[in-house]
DNA sequence: AGCACGCCGACT
DNA sequence: GTCGGCGTGCTC
């Protein structure tokens, strides 16, 4: 990677293409500045056109509105291209790593330009498509360029965060003196007395090949000594000896697999049929919806799309809503598309991140070819893609697709929708469950619908029953938290050696601590919520802030010592369950194992090899898990997530029973789902029972309607913060008196979270539904002026307002 | 985001 | 008398 600046030939002027993009970013640029200018009463931006210097206007990885412009040396023309990197100062002594966007001759004229420090690049790291890509993520979802520069670009490519070096790696072969094979075996002779050394270097004449009548290979030095399991003692003692002599490369960071690769499976009559039709709805739709139930095959189709794509030499992306699905997906990939699939998600460490972004780029460091399909978690949009021509969208339902936290808050669903286009590439989303936007698309025939509805080798759904354990508790027929039905199967199921999931709400599997006599419950002191138990250490944590004190002995407000441990199941289910069948090998995702993706991993691997017969688990299990020797699954409160204040409310409850359901009955068994519920009278039950999926989005299709809820409103979700609580309340009071004065929309609020304060900040909350797709940038554009008026209020300075277009 | 400037409590 | 707390404000 070149560091310093080129000197090199003045350049005339931008190509067109520069322009095009060039003229938008102006645009923005004169947007932002025209807003300062009014709340700053400065007069408006002399524009001077002057020839003899040139300016680049550059993103910061910082969260600033707008573009900054520095000035280059007409040397530095040349190399001055949007995408190009550039070392810029800000303020007295930083320095950062900023991204040109445009190459302009316009001197501002209201500061002094500082000139920029150096260019790191002779050609962009950031392709056109990426920075238009970039523009519509910030307009849409209300953020600054910068925020999505250091969401979009590994830690690897801002040098004054992380210098990136490739891996270097020794590798080692015979020393000169002992090529001959007479030499050879005195060696060998000579190191009888020396087992360690013999072994190693018997390794090595293996795993080389060794011949007398050809050069020794280098072979890397780590693995040999994996292999022959000697220490690096050994090896240096060899070396002394010159027996090996070595060598420093640059190798690869990125696994390779040379497995063969195979043709993929078949498909089957319908599946085919069902890829014809895709193919068919490609020729006039841009995005096609593959409503396909759980075991219909649906990685099967997409591996067929895929290679239909390489033939034409076009890359494709496959998106997975949880980092824990590539490693399941993956190995399927290799087995047909083997090298030209790559990995890609935050988990990877920052050099591991640039290799990969490199790979994809074309600039390979080794001998690997680029990749041509990249299967990843959100983030991996952002990928430097030349020549996209199908996104895959698996479970496109899933709300982990939308980032929450820190901005930029986009929906990587929504984006890939938006980075096909731009690449004029197709769209495949697929889902057993759709999501009601993405179904809606459908019916106003904007995407193209193919229904996959017959299970691979003709597994038949499961058979779902629902029991209604309001009624069970009133004839007391409940056992503990189980109904006889799901104890009955249970006992069934273990007698067949057949193994058990219950399925656990995660809001149980916290336990808080609570007095037996007044029902006090111990809370956080700077956050509006109940503190966790936490075993290890016999704590009390806050999971908002990381506030902890150890378990309180007695009541703070009664003093009481009768202090109990509350959440509804969790340890409970697992021990009670374990009363009644007290044989069963029993396990349970417990916090612990929700945090650590290995314990996680370790759980899931002990259930698949059948070292348990019963698993007590949340969502997390229902994810796209395949495990063969499950024919029950047990919802044990179905309804419990039915009363949380969201709209998405029925349509997650919808989602979670049928993709938990999909885990019961894989192999030749017909599989049974007893989910309890208290009001079992709901229509939902019977949409769940039925597979109906239609009825379920029809009905809450309408619900929607009438509601003004999306799909058929757009939601903005405006969130004030602000340590005084009085002034916060004004704020937010203010801001949503002038939003329904200047927008004929509605508006919800203010009102408090359901968590009203973390951190000691107080939350409210004001909700915008635009109606029409059209008016959504003028009431953008209006929204972000309010919050600037609120903010020259001398008095709501410091009240904090963030933005969340299409909240999760 | 950082880093500076700026205004009020416990200390060599 | 100062050192230092972290509350606003600015960065081309």
């Amino acid at each position: 990677m070149k560091v310093l600046a080129k000197t090199s030939n003045f350049r005339s002027a931008p190509s067109n293409d520069d322009f095009e993009l060039t003229s938008r970013l102006q645009d923005r640029k004169t947007r932002f500045m025209n807003s300062i200018n009014q709340q700053t009463c400065l007069p408006a931006r002399q524009v001077n056109k002057s020839t003899d210097s040139w300016y680049i206007d550059v993103i910061l990885p910082l969260p600033l509105q707008g573009l900054f412009t520095y000035q280059i040396a007409d040397h530095q023309l040349s190399d001055a291209k949007p995408g190009v990197r550039v070392v810029v100062p800000v303020g007295k002594k930083r320095l950062y790593t900023a991204l040109i966007h445009h190459v302009h001759q316009q001197k501002p004229q209201d500061y002094m330009v500082r000139p920029v420090h150096a260019l790191l690049d002779s050609e962009p790291v950031i392709n056109d498509l990426q920075l238009k890509l970039w523009e519509w993520i910030a307009d849409y979802y209300m953020c600054t360029l910068g925020d999505i520069y250091r969401a979009a670009v590994p830690a690897g490519f801002k040098p004054e965060k992380e210098i990136y070096k490739p891996r270097k790696s020794f590798f080692i072969r015979l020393g000169r003196s002992w090529r001959e094979e007479v030499k050879l075996h005195s060696l060998l002779d000579k190191l009888a007395k020396a087992p360690r050394q013999h072994k190693l270097l018997m390794q090595y004449l293996e795993t080389s090949g060794f011949s007398v009548s050809s050069q020794p290979v280098w072979i890397e030095k780590t693995t040999l000594l994996k292999k022959a399991a000697v220490s690096d003692s050994v090896f240096q003692n060899l070396v002394k000896k010159k027996v090996f002599e070595t060598t420093q490369r640059v190798v690869s960071r990125l696994s390779r697999h040379d497995d063969e690769i195979r043709e993929p499976l078949s498909l089957t009559g319908d599946q085919s049929k069902a890829l014809q039709s895709i193919k068919q709805n490609f020729m006039d739709k841009d995005v096609v919806l593959l409503h396909g139930i759980t075991s219909s095959g649906k990685t099967e189709m997409y591996i067929h799309l895929i290679r239909d794509q390489l033939e034409k030499g076009k890359q494709v992306l496959y998106l997975l809503p949880e980092i824990a699905l590539t490693t399941q997906i993956i190995t399927r990939l290799r087995k047909v598309f083997g090298n030209k699939v790559g990995i890609y998600h935050s988990k990877f460490s920052a050099s591991e991140r640039v290799e990969i972004w490199n790979c994809l780029a074309g600039k390979t460091t080794g001998i690997r070819d680029p990749y041509q399909v990249i299967l990843g978690a959100r983030s991996s949009l952002f990928l430097p893609f030349s020549n996209l021509g199908l996104v895959i969208i698996d479970e496109e339902h899933e709300n982990t697709f939308k980032q929450t936290g820190p901005s930029p808050r986009y929906h990587a669903r929504d984006t890939a929708i938006v980075l096909a286009q731009l690449h004029k590439a197709k769209v495949l989303l697929g889902s057993a469950t759709p999501s009601l936007e993405s179904f809606y698309n459908c019916l106003t025939g904007k995407y193209g619908l193919v229904e996959l509805s017959k299970r691979y080798l003709d597994l038949q759904l499961p058979e779902i029953h629902v029991v209604n354990i309001h009624e069970a508790y009133r004839k007391k027929q409940m056992k503990s938290h189980f109904s006889v039905p799901l104890l009955e199967a249970t006992e069934n199921a273990l007698k067949q050696h057949e193994q058990v999931i219950l399925f656990q709400n995660r809001r149980g599997f916290s336990l808080f601590l609570e007095c037996g006599e007044c029902g006090w419950v111990p809370r956080c002191i700077h956050c509006d919520v109940s503190l966790t138990y936490h075993k290890r250490n016999k704590s009390l944590v806050c999971h908002y802030c990381g506030y902890s004190v150890s378990v309180y002995g007695s009541c703070k407000k009664c003093g009481s010592h009768n202090m109990q441990m509350k959440g509804f199941g969790t340890e409970k289910i697992e021990d009670e369950i374990a009363l009644f069948f007290p044989g069963a090998r029993i396990t349970r995702m417990d916090l612990d194992a929700i945090r650590s993706r290995k314990t996680c991993e370790r759980i899931i691997a002990a259930f698949e090899r059948g070292e348990i017969d019963i698993m007590v688990g949340t969502q997390m299990i229902s994810k796209g898990l395949d495990f063969d020797n499950v024919n029950l699954v047990g919802i044990l409160n179905a309804d419990n997530m039915l009363n949380y204040p969201d709209f998405r409310a029925y349509e997650r409850s919808f989602q979670l029973m049928l993709q938990v359901s999909g885990r019961a009955g894989r192999k030749n068994r017909r599989g049974r789902v007893i989910i309890q519920a208290y009001d079992s009278s709901q229509e939902l039950f019977n949409q769940v029972i039925n597979h109906d999926f239609n009825s379920f989005a029809r009905s809450q299709l309408s619900e929607r309607k009438s509601f003004h809820y999306p799909p058929y409103t757009r939601l903005i979700e405006i969130t004030l913060k602000s340590k005084d609580k009085n002034k916060l309340d004004r704020a937010a009071e203010i801001l949503a008196s002038i939003l329904k004065k200047q927008l004929d929309i509605r508006i919800m609020g203010p009102e408090y979270p359901l968590i009203s304060k973390i951190r000691n900040h107080h939350l409210k909350r004001i909700i915008l539904k635009t109606k029409k797709e059209k008016s959504v940038a003028r009431v953008k554009e209006t929204l972000q002026q309010c919050i600037a008026g609120l903010h020259r209020h001398d008095d709501f300075r410091g009240v904090m307002v963030s933005v969340d277009v299409d909240p999760a």
